[in-house]
DNA sequence: TTGTCACTCTGGACTAGGTCAGATTGAGTC
DNA sequence: GACTCAATCTGACCTAGTCCAGAGTGACAA
């Protein structure tokens, strides 16, 4: 074992050292760092300690995992008020970015009991559930959950569904949208989520719950929103409260 | 190498295995997990290997770790809502659950250039730097640094500092809040931030960033809050936007 | 042009240990 | 009762590998 040096330990030593690479530009958003096996080599340590290194710095935002495929330099977190619920396409664009969504699955079903409470639904009634994906310059960030209460959006199912729902609400059914609630907390990705986001099982992402009202207070829907949690900073402005 | 069972792996199997344990209530919010040593011989497996389960259900939120003392099962999130700046006890009591405060230090220094930027302040102005940390049920979860423009709180060095700000404020400087504006994203606890939450270094916290205003629009301080992120809830109501 | 299949590269999962330093505890002292 | 100090317990940090499965690539056949 190397005794502690000057930067206190090997995990601190190699991060920081990765971290100057990319402050000073060497590696740029997006760019894949080398396997974690050439770095173990290059770095003198072993494959363990240097993953280590890099969980630091994917805990702290600076980089992040697809499985199985690399290591990779986070970009920017983009901005996201979830007050405006503007459409997402273009809020990425508002601040120079690409976005993209992609429809997973569409179907009608049966509220749980957890969503029966949250849209103030009586027992086993039926909700349009809809996952999507959406992307930023080709980056997957967000795997979203919707569940529309079903007696409110007839048909919907027929209609584009990789399009802004804003609009859809407004266009086709006359719904815009009122105040919201949100819960926003970090937890880990499973399953189809971990999945979705190309993460490995378990790795953090930051979930935002919210259920959407319309004009007239009544409630619309709720979105279980999993963000890849370097890729966002919730950003929120509050009147007087 | 054990062969995947019908668990998946072995580290789903002790994750669920866990699991189980917490929901079932034999072990109850604040309890001690064994050590990691005495785990992995009941699991059969190694400690690196039994420690990926433990981190799997940190991430999750369920369970978190004390620097060098051990593991713990998490109690339920607090529900922090920083529309409303109500006293942190206050808000806490609500909740039934037991708060309190110390106070890490408080001194007066020049702001950096980011404080700048975010106080709307020219440079190498003076401003009060108060840094404490806050639990719950004996519990440390917050460490916030405060930044309060020095020129509009003359003379609060003076005061008791563990008591709540916005009661200071009000009682003896006349300012109430106004608007406020958040910044919300997951990142990494490093130096006197672990140190004072009682994590290992890079572990995962919540950082939430405030702007404060007062009643008339003026920028009164700013905090920057961590939080164990296995203990907060952040939750928004927000209005028609 | 399209599809497929073998090969390679990657991180994921796992074994089996050791050393170190902070936190806790308990016996003994004053 | 308070204080000290040594033993012990704990996670933090570290070594040195193996095997596996998914992702990507490039040659080649249909």
């Amino acid at each position: 074992m190397q005794p502690p040096n000057r930067y206190g330990s090997q995990i601190a030593r190699i991060r920081k050292a990765l971290e100057e690479q990319i402050d000073q530009g060497l590696f740029r958003p997006g760019d894949k760092l080398p396997s974690e096996r050439d770095l173990s080599v290059l770095f003198e340590t072993t494959r363990i300690t240097l993953k280590d290194a890099l969980l630091a710095l994917e805990a702290e935002g600076r980089i992040y995992c697809e499985d199985r495929r690399g290591w990779f330099v986070s970009p920017p977190r983009l901005l996201y008020n979830p007050q405006y619920r503007t459409h997402f396409h273009e809020m990425v664009t508002l601040q120079h970015r690409q976005a993209s969504t992609r429809v997973l699955s569409a179907k009608s079903t049966l509220a749980t009991p957890e969503l029966c409470r949250d849209l103030s639904l009586p027992p086993l009634s039926p909700v349009i559930e809809i996952r999507r994906v959406r992307s930023v310059d080709g980056r997957v960030v967000k795997y979203v959950e919707h569940y529309l209460i079903a007696s409110r959006f007839p048909g919907i199912l027929d209609h584009d569904l990789s399009q802004s729902l804003t609009g859809l609400y407004k266009d086709t059914y006359g719904y815009t949208y009122g105040r919201a609630r949100f819960e926003i907390y970090p937890t880990a990705a499973r399953g189809m989520v971990a999945e979705s986001l190309n993460l490995a099982d378990s790795s953090p992402v930051l979930l935002i719950k919210r259920i959407n009202y319309d004009q007239n207070g009544e409630i619309l829907d709720c979105d279980h929103e999993y963000w890849r949690h370097d890729a966002v900073c919730v950003s929120i402005d509050s009147g007087t409260a």
